[in-house]
Formats: C-alpha cells, sequence, structure tokens
DNA sequence: ACTCTAATTTAGAATCATTATAAATTAATA
DNA sequence: TATTAATTTATAATGATTCTAAATTAGAGT
C-alpha cells in the first residue's frame, strides 16, 4: 500500500529530489499492478483528479521528461498528434487500436525472432520495435 | 524528363486539381529515382531554392496532407518532434539514424516472418511497421 | 529549531508545428 | 468572355511543449 521508499529511491536515482509533487507523480505512474500508457494530457487530468492541490503543467513535463531520460519510462510515438509514455521499459512492442486510441503491450517473447537480413555498417542497432495497428472488427 | 502528366494525372486520381504549385510540389516529391524520405520543413526549403515563385505553407500543408489520405505518400512517426512522410507507399520497415536523423527503407522482402504470438480477438490488422534505430558507431 | 542557499514550483510567456479563416486569385466550363 | 467554384495566400488560431523569472521549499549546517 505504501510504496513511497520505493518512488523516493527512484527519484533519488534519476537525480531528482523526492518533493510531494513529484511523489505524487510517480504514485499515479507506478502505484499499479499493468503497464500504464500514458500522454501528459491524459496525465494531468488523473492528477487533478486524484490530487488535492494541483500540480503546474511545468513540473509535469519536467518530472516526466526527467525519469524518461533516466530510463524510469520510455516514449512511444503513434504519430505527431499522440505521443505516449509507457511505465514498461523493457524491450518490447505494441497493438495500436486505432479505433478507442489504446496501446497494447506485446511481449518481447511474443514475438518470433526479428531476422533483419539488410546489412548496416558503421552502425549500432540501439532499439528494434514493431508497431501493430489494428481497428475493431465490428 | 517531363513527367508532367504523370504528376497531373496522380494529383487527378487524389481529387486535386493539377495547379502550378501542386505541380511543383509532385516534381519535386516524386522526380526522383530514390525513395525520398522528408519532414515539411525540408521540404519547403527544397520548394524555395528549387522554385521561382514561393508556395504557402497553407498549399504545402494541404497538398501533403491530400495526397497522404489517398495513398501517395505514408506517414512516418519517429518521435513527437519528428513528423516524416515517405515517397515509398509500400509496406516497408526503417532504420532511423539518430546520429544525422535520417530515415533509411528495409524492404519487406528485407525482414524475416513476422510472427505475432499474442493473440488479438475482434480486431483486424492494419499495418506493422518495425523501427530499428541505429547510431553511427564512430 | 533556525538560517542559509540552492533546488524546485509555478504562472505565464515564448516557441514551434499544424490547422483554420476569409479575402484575392485562378481554373474549368458554358 | 463570363460565371462559378476551387485554390492560393497571408494571417490568425490552436495545441503541445519549453522557457523564464519570481515565489516557495527542501535539505544541510549551525
Ligand atoms: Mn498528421
Ligand atoms: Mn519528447
Ligand atoms: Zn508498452
Ligand atoms: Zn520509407
Amino acid at each position: 500500500m505504501n510504496n513511497n521508499n520505493i518512488f523516493i529511491e527512484k527519484l533519488r536515482s534519476a537525480g531528482l529530489r523526492p518533493t510531494k509533487q513529484r511523489i505524487k507523480i510517480c504514485k499515479v505512474l507506478f502505484d499499479r499492478k499493468k503497464t500504464f500508457h500514458f500522454t501528459i494530457n491524459y496525465l494531468k487530468t488523473l492528477l487533478q483528479k486524484k490530487t488535492d492541490q494541483k500540480i503546474s503543467q511545468a513540473t509535469v513535463y519536467n518530472t516526466i521528461n526527467a525519469l524518461t531520460k533516466k530510463g524510469h519510462l520510455k516514449e512511444i510515438s503513434i504519430n505527431c498528434e499522440k505521443n505516449y509514455f509507457d511505465t514498461n521499459i523493457s524491450s518490447h512492442h505494441h497493438f495500436f487500436n486505432e479505433s478507442t486510441q489504446e496501446l497494447i503491450d506485446i511481449d518481447d517473447s511474443d514475438i518470433g525472432k526479428i531476422n533483419i537480413k539488410k546489412p548496416l555498417t558503421g552502425k549500432k542497432i540501439k532499439s528494434i520495435e514493431i508497431l501493430v495497428k489494428v481497428a475493431n472488427s465490428n
């Protein structure tokens, strides 16, 4: 129930002081069982609901950007208008449901080996991500 | 050398009248041998160079959006800040060189079969795209 | 506990990409 | 050529993100 110490540790490890605003953001982000995919806008409305005093948008952006830079969040770009963040920081893939605008994780183990036959010389691979766009087939 | 009729046909097929502005945009987009990956901003500077009279940004956006909607261009999102368009409209994949901010095509045939083991019920797949981020290994 | 200082928060402004508006121009048709 | 609808354009509006600078707060030292 009280994971505050975990959040404080996470913030500290990112070089951030554990202020009450940042701890509240961590609660909303990480105090859940499943992966959380969110846009900044959605996070802001969630914070407004779950919080007595509001957190400024500058603090929300700064905190999310710092956590992302330190690897506690991943950034998932669907298109120019939809920038998501993801509490699942493992190497994994996504379904994007165009009907609901929702992201769904595909674990790395749920994808067969990806075989890129094209050679690339003088470059090193940083990440490989598959995005599968789907729609409800009603 | 003179592909104007092809461009006119392409525009007409998209329900667009072949104005001189739109034909010039098509020339810059399609009068080339290799795939063209571009941002709107880069396209605007190219048009300024290659064109005597300037084309307004509204016309550039409108034309690119119309061509994209009709399937003559694809949209490739790398992240919130980098929205690319692509003259290669086949199903294919990309390297993104983070050092140079360049996109490089990976043909569908250069990727082994993609096996998604995770079931999805009640949904149909619209597209599957792999993005491989790389960096120069200087 | 109190002081001090640097870090943080905040409201608001600035920036950048994209879209909307509405007046002037142009293309297609009669 | 005249008519009309489509198009272009400058400019404004919007929305997401970042910047700024003043007010507040956290943590270290006393
Ligand atoms: Mn778009
Ligand atoms: Mn970003
Ligand atoms: Zn995910
Ligand atoms: Zn491509």
